[in-house]
Parts: C-alpha cells; sequence; structure tokens
DNA sequence: CAAAATTAAATGTTTATACATTAATTACAA
DNA sequence: TTGTAATTAATGTATAAACATTTAATTTTG
C-alpha cells in the first residue's frame, strides 16, 4: 500500500512533503509492529533498546549518560529506562568510583537471555525485509542518512 | 552523519537491521525537528496533522472517524485533538444530522490562517530536503513503500 | 418490530514523554 | 585554595499516549 493510500491523502505538494511524511509513517509503523511484538514479554521498545546496548558491551558496565547517547530517542529519560529494568531485575548498578557522579550500569544474565529470547523473533521481522534485497537496503539507509545530512 | 556515528555503533547484524534502526531513527529525528518548528506556534505535530486533514477538505466537514483513518498515527485520539484545537478557536464542531452518533469537523479562519503561517517554515525545511534531488526522493519513496509492503 | 450487534465519539485510567529543576560531584580558574 | 562553572543522574510535574470502557445512535437480524 501507497502511502497516498495509506493516509487516504490522493496528492503531495511535491516529492520532499511526501518523504516527510512516508518517513514519519514509516517509522511509526515500524514502532508499533515492535512495540506488538515486545508486549508478551513485558518490556518496551526503549526498555528493549537500553537492554541492548547493555548487551553490546559484552558484561562491561556503561554509565547513564553514555547509555542516552547510544539511545535512538536522545529525549527519552535513561535514569527512568534504567529504573525500570532494574525493577525487572534484568540489569544492575553501582556508583561509578572513578566519578562518584557516574552510575555503572550492566546486564545481568535475565536480561540477555531475555535479549536473545525477542531477538528470535526480530529475526522473523527482519526475514520479511530481506525480501527488498540487499542493493535495495543498501541504498535506503543510505538516502536516510543523506536526508538527515541535509538538514542543517 | 552515519547511523553508525548517530548511535555509537560500529556495526549491525545485517542491512535489514540498520535500515530499521535507521528509519526509526529518521522518523524520529523528523518528528523532533517538526515539534520543534511548531512549538512558538503553541501547536504539537500532530494538532497541526488535524489541522492539515481539514485544510485539504476546502472548507467542507469531516467528521471524527475520517480524521483518524487520514493521521499518520491512528493510535492517538483524534477526539482529543480536535477538543485541543477547539479549545484553541482554531475549529468547530457540530453533531452530523444524518447520522447523530457523528461529529462534523470543520476548520475555522484562524486555523486556515495559522496553517499558512507554519507552511512558510515547513518548506523553508523541506527546501533544504531538496539537495537530494528529485530522482533520489522519488527512490526514497518507493523504498519507503516497498518497504511496508515486506512486511506481513 | 424488537433485540442484538455494530459503529462513532467521548471518557477513564495507567503509564510514558518532555522538559525543567535539583542534588551531588568534579573540573577549572582566579 | 576556594569559589564558580560544568557535568551526571535523579526527581518533579504537566501533558500526551495507549488502551479499555462507556454512551449514544444506527444497522442488522430473527
Amino acid at each position: 500500500m501507497s502511502i497516498s493510500d495509506e493516509i487516504k491523502q490522493s496528492s503531495f505538494k511535491n516529492e520532499e512533503t511526501k518523504a516527510v511524511i512516508n518517513l514519519i509513517f514509516t517509522g511509526n509503523f515500524i514502532v508499533q509492529r515492535q512495540q506488538a511484538l515486545m508486549k508478551p514479554f513485558g518490556i518496551t521498545m526503549q526498555q528493549f533498546n537500553v537492554l541492548r546496548i547493555l548487551e553490546g558491551q559484552k558484561g562491561q558496565a556503561i554509565s547513564v549518560l553514555s547509555i542516552t547517547e547510544r539511545m535512538l530517542d536522545k529525549m527519552s529519560n535513561a535514569s527512568r529506562l534504567v529504573d525500570k529494568l532494574f525493577a525487572k531485575k534484568l540489569v544492575s548498578r553501582i556508583q561509578c568510583e572513578k566519578d562518584r557522579r557516574a552510575v555503572d550500569v550492566y546486564i545481568l544474565p535475565a536480561g540477555s537471555a531475555l535479549i536473545n529470547q525477542i531477538e528470535v523473533h526480530l529475526d522473523e521481522f527482519r526475514k520479511q525485509i530481506s525480501q527488498l534485497g540487499e542493493e535495495n537496503l543498501k541504498q535506503l539507509n543510505e538516502l536516510l542518512d543523506q536526508f538527515r545530512a541535509s538538514i542543517s
């Protein structure tokens, strides 16, 4: 279904306008699918994203600030997200000794296990996308990078 | 700045994973820019989107349900958004006579004026994007449509 | 035609988001 | 050194989002 049909708008002012709307819509689309995918596991996409960042550290600790830098949505509150994950016993945290303002966060085995469980489903999701073909996906990634770069 | 640098992730599992993250990130990126753009006008992007839908009706009324169908984010509550716009005296509404469950909403001159004012700024925003060139933008739009289509 | 099902909008409620502020610690400069 | 600025995380707070539920009206069906 083309973006025109999705939002029942027959035409767009220009290709730029269409692209902006298409990007917002497609972003929303993915977020909604992935949120739905994660819901049965009692976790939100943002929380999962933090878990994934921690998992990427291979057991090593990372500060809340560093988590923020690696997050997709830098506006959301890493401190509170870590709080949620801590409450679920998926991560642990401890005051950093070198800089006592900082808090070192690291993933617990339960967190890693959850990640892996969810990744299986995400792989299925991404497998569908592979229909597009490697070349098209590379092109898409490049266009997206260029798109952001064009905006000051 | 490539998506790798933006979220400080050196590599991705595969091109599909990268595309998914890149799309979410780019969508967020645009939303944040446009939210910032609209803030001085005391309106949110979602509210603006509703106003734009009404403006597209050229003065004609449209039901709350029809608004929902045309919205980018179908999960958000059109009824409450219309409420907000009504409170700002940008739209008016009246019970539909043919179907008294429905409520006809239409834009007021103040709403149209606001839209036009904001569109000037949006045009500037979109002008930057035109750097990419018409062909690239068309390709981007096509890839986005294909991307969504690939997901069941 | 009356009861049941469906539809449209509004409302309730819990949780999340956006943003500002605060508190504690560290870095830096006079 | 000592006061000022900057940094890190946590917290406060108002608003919005996500969903479920409710209310009213209409449509369908037996």
